[in-house]
DNA sequence: GCCTGTGAATCCATTCACAGCT
DNA sequence: AGCTGTGAATGGATTCACAGGC
């Protein structure tokens, strides 16, 4: 298929999706899988699956479906979670020390390589064995030393933009900002916003809705 | 403006954006904001906040701008922020005791008047003033008495299509799912999920893509 | 001059529907 | 018969560009 084609964001976040129900089949046993099948696993449509994939080249077999060790190999492939990115965490509090401790980063290959706070009676803390928390004022020195891939924000909203432009500063090209704040950000680096405020807010619109116009 | 017509679903997510730095502004004493300024501090286009606005009705003034508390409510009446929403949470290991805690409920009129977990150590000890922890058991019972608008999982994602099945059981219309299993769901019921994973993914993804075609 | 509100144009994403393979 | 891969059609969302008001 055409390589060149621009390939829809909403396509990334759902190929992201497909991932645990493919462990799941692959946990039991299952060894091929259908665009059908995964489709409503995934809550999405068939046709939705097969041109998502289609992106990326041709993976299926006609008349038969797709081989789901094989899918899940692509597919990480693709995502680039097979390759090892080199993570830092700035702030932990309740949030940071929690997703410090969550096994997802793990099972990806990433590894948090730096931690870093502002408060004194948490540096030289341990969160994770060898992961040592060091002051906010060294995170230029040390992501760029260590080669930080990822950085992670979980700072008050009021501290997220004046840290995120040190890891940028540090050469830190994609950030996962867990504070409800949009950061400013040089065209070059990424970042993704996690809030669930939003989500929250579209519930209750929801409800709101309901049974009115 | 015609109410009639369809509202984006994207539209709904930026209101709900909105809501901070407007917040902020108000703090600051910032009587009048411009679509342009809002736009600036939220990080979209000023076309699309004035059309998004606008199909909520005109609260703009033409050559002056937007009345920052005007605004501000007229946001929080459309997202329905502004009413007294029933919240129950269900699984209370690092992740739920965090949220239960989290202000952003407090801030928007939302209370919590349930909590559920299946682990007998943890049954009838307190999560909040006046919020104790009763068997998962229970939930349809309970929600159902206490008239629970929003249910929050987070248990593990083994669990919770069984924990969405009770609280659709109990009329619970809304579900802020943070386990990272796609729910099954009645068409009269909205679940939005939270999983930072797919946002991670996306990054691994625009690292792996930097610099080549 | 500055700013909103909005139809029209454009851009992007999803779904259809079927050719092609097993 | 069953399933993938995909161009074409449809459906949604964003952006343009300007009329209308301060």
């Amino acid at each position: 298929m055409a390589r060149e084609t621009r390939i829809p964001n909403a396509t990334i976040e759902r190929i992201a999706l497909y991932v645990k129900p493919l462990e799941r089949l692959l946990e039991e046993g299952t060894e091929v899988v259908s665009s059908r099948k995964l489709a409503l696993l995934c809550r999405v449509r068939s046709a939705q699956v097969r041109k998502d994939l289609s992106y990326f080249g041709e993976f299926g077999v006609r008349g038969v479906g797709y081989d789901v060790r094989d899918l899940l190999r692509e597919i990480r492939r693709i995502l680039g979670t097979d390759q090892e990115w080199r993570l830092a965490i700035v702030g932990l509090g309740n949030m940071g020390q929690a997703l410090a401790q969550n096994p997802a980063f793990a099972k990806r290959c990433h590894r948090f390589v730096a931690a870093f706070d502002s408060d004194p009676d948490k540096i030289g803390t341990t969160v994770l064995p060898g992961l040592i928390i060091q002051p906010a004022s060294e995170i230029v020195q040390v992501c760029r030393a260590e080669g930080v891939h990822i950085g992670l924000i979980a700072v008050p909203s009021s501290q997220a933009q004046g840290v995120a432009d040190r890891l940028f500063e540090a050469g830190v090209k994609a950030i996962l900002n867990f504070s409800p704040f949009q950061v400013r950000r040089p065209d070059c680096c990424h970042v993704e916003n996690v809030d669930f405020t939003v989500s929250l807010d579209n519930l209750a619109y929801f409800l709101g809705r309901k049974g009115k116009g």
